[in-house]
DNA sequence: GGAATTATGTCAGTACTATTGACGTAATTT
DNA sequence: AAATTACGTCAATAGTACTGACATAATTCC
């Protein structure tokens, strides 16, 4: 049972002892975990994961990016991308379009069919967020926002607020 | 470059139109990817994973609780946990106890070289909460802390408040 | 105009985490 | 004694990711 040289078993629980806040560490941990099973149901169904899921929303989100932009943004190399975007254009959820400036570039867009299927996957995600800050008595959306943001990478956040009001046609101002 | 009988490209970002909460959703997804990018880090030292973490944090976390509740709380299969559980007992980050009322439970147990690096991993983790806290003004931290665990399955809540205050086992002697 | 760079796509090989299903053993319960 | 439970293990598979190498076309630089 216990190995040769085995260290001794520790009884007491790690606790919020040396300033470690584990109360939220966990709660972070189940919190995306559920987050991320109401559409895992759906894509399911399609023979989809979740990589299809995040190519598809920001396909959405900034319709026209390219290939290189949406490497970007989601962090992965472009071999883990290639599957997942094939299949995605395949099935006809998103369309390349040559790039006007640069015809070496492929804009992503995403069909009525991938818009559709963005829309159906995003709305139990907002739901559950909605019942979150109704049950949990967060008056301000925006406090919750704030956090999450402060949560991410400086360098990064840039990327998020690309995206912020309305967004039609040509978006962003920036490149 | 557009295959035969592809849909037309939708050239407007999907908005917040519909009542979907895309902002949330996607900060959500940036802010965990994140938020486990620091432990990842350290675990590429050891040849651990983020599996490896979660078991790690959890027998820290709840020491002495068996395979099976170790199964539960993670919802994962025994089949995913065997190869990740064993490597952490072959390096000595965690022993097996077996159960004192049931001798065919093993009570999973820390050691102090598992509970020294549960601790490691946690400290980027916690200063970056934090830090997100500070930064995004908060002044209180229940705010986030209500929100988070309103987004998981109300069934799966009686998992987290197993651990709050003085914890497990027999032995509740730490402050 | 020619060379270098860039954007994209693809191939081969690998790793990690996860799955389902089946089977074995020991211990406990009925 | 039989059924169930807790755990471990084997085989086969899938999804997502990685590195490195190479090809093509288009653009930019000199």
């Amino acid at each position: 049972m216990t190995s040769p040289a085995a260290g001794k078993p520790i009884r007491t629980a790690i606790a919020d002892e040396d300033g470690i806040d584990f109360a939220i560490i966990e709660l972070f941990f189940f919190a995306y975990r559920d987050f991320t099973s109401d559409p895992d149901q759906i894509l399911a169904d399609y023979g989809f994961g979740r990589a299809h899921h995040r190519v598809l929303h920001f396909v959405n989100r900034r319709p026209g990016l390219t290939v290189a932009e949406l490497l970007d943004v989601l962090k992965i190399t472009k071999q883990s991308l290639a599957r997942v975007l094939k299949q995605l254009i395949d099935t006809d959820h998103i369309v390349q379009v040559q790039g006007p400036r640069d015809r070496r570039q492929r804009e992503l867009y995403p069909t009525a069919k991938g818009r559709a299927l963005a829309l159906a996957l995003a709305r139990p995600q907002s739901r559950r967020i909605r019942a979150a800050l109704e049950d949990s008595g967060t008056t301000e959306r925006a406090t919750i926002e704030r956090f999450l943001e402060a949560m991410v990478n400086p360098e990064l956040r840039a990327q998020i607020d690309i995206v912020p009001a309305q967004t039609s046609g040509k978006n962003h101002g920036d490149h």
